[in-house]
DNA sequence: CTGAACTATGTCTGAACTGACATAGTTGGG
DNA sequence: CCCAACTATGTCAGTTCAGACATAGTTCAG
């Protein structure tokens, strides 16, 4: 069963063939487009798309213990990847630090609480100034059926999710300014 | 060190003593709160939050191969979860299936993948409703040093998620539909 | 009074993942 | 020419977790 770990390194291959070094770094925290992994979990997920012949790679003489190797998707990979396109997700379980510690919050000292979210908001609003600066750089929305298209829809959720986060920090911020 | 999930059980307990049942259903997903766990692993951290002397239990006479156990909040483990909540929030990884899914949209059938928004709009629209009836029941915002000011921020959090998420869901059916 | 649904506690296996460790070629500044 | 930074692949140990399995008292409808 490939995991989505999975489908997300046969996404980004979608677009070219990729080394497992580009793939980490294209996919590594904090920005990551969405889905974020280190390079030895991809390493491991490589082998078993390997093994099911989803990719396969051209090996070249370069950097690396074994060489660079430039994976590729395989028709069956490309196929694999438009079929789970369309599958309902399986639901992630919801698990956010920032909302538990709102939901304990009334234990603590409300200047320290609003000062976290401080912090926070300061990183949302720089999200969405990066993120707005990507958007700009499209001339329009492209369409459906060009990669591009996942790239701006990703962009979009990202620019929407930041917005809904800052305003959330901010009425946090009101509300424990208010007892003062 | 007391995992995330310890303190999401401590912040339930922080509102009365409970069973492990009873924190593992008001846990389950899909509902959740904001924090979700099986009954199993909240078993194996409420040891470890014993053996930390994070809580206690009573032992009564009951259902269950051992009895029933009212597990309760020491005033160690109420100071580590006060001192914990102005501590900044170890990122977890951005994780969502969905937005990889758009991701690779441009691959499959834009129809297709319509329907697949639909019925993800649908749910957070049905979340919304109930989210939207919940808020109702509150006659004003809690003051912050109340335990029902942790509920409502978790809930005007909710509630802001759910929208934003439906409006990116309208937004790709949207899409996805102006290219017939 | 019987059996199903519910309450209740716990173990175990395997998958996914993080962070540390190990190895090694390439490139460019000083 | 040397060394640091970068490119590059991989293993391993420990953690978290979901889902299956195991056990057993309580309650209530038929």
């Amino acid at each position: 069963m490939t995991s989505t770990l999975g489908f997300a390194i046969m996404a980004v291959l979608a677009r070219g063939a990729r080394t497992g070094y580009e793939l980490a770094t294209a996919m590594s925290r904090p920005l990551g487009y969405f889905w974020t992994a280190g390079h030895s979990q991809i390493h491991v997920d490589l082998q078993k798309l390997l093994a099911a012949d989803l990719v396969r790679f051209e090996a070249e003489h370069g950097p690396g213990p074994q060489g660079r190797k430039v994976y590729h998707l395989t028709p069956q990979g490309r196929e694999a990847l438009r079929d789970w396109v369309t599958e309902p997700p399986r639901s992630r379980p919801e698990r956010d630090e920032l909302v538990l510690k709102s939901y304990a919050s009334w234990l603590a000292d409300p200047e320290q609480v609003a000062e976290l979210f401080r912090e926070r908001l300061a990183e949302h609003e720089a999200r969405i100034a990066e993120y707005e600066r990507q958007q700009a750089d499209f001339e329009d929305v492209p369409a459906a059926d060009r990669p591009a298209f996942g790239n701006y829809a990703t962009l979009w959720c990202g620019l929407s999710y930041e917005r809904h986060r800052a305003a959330w920090c901010r009425w946090m911020i009101e509300q424990l300014g208010a007892g003062s």
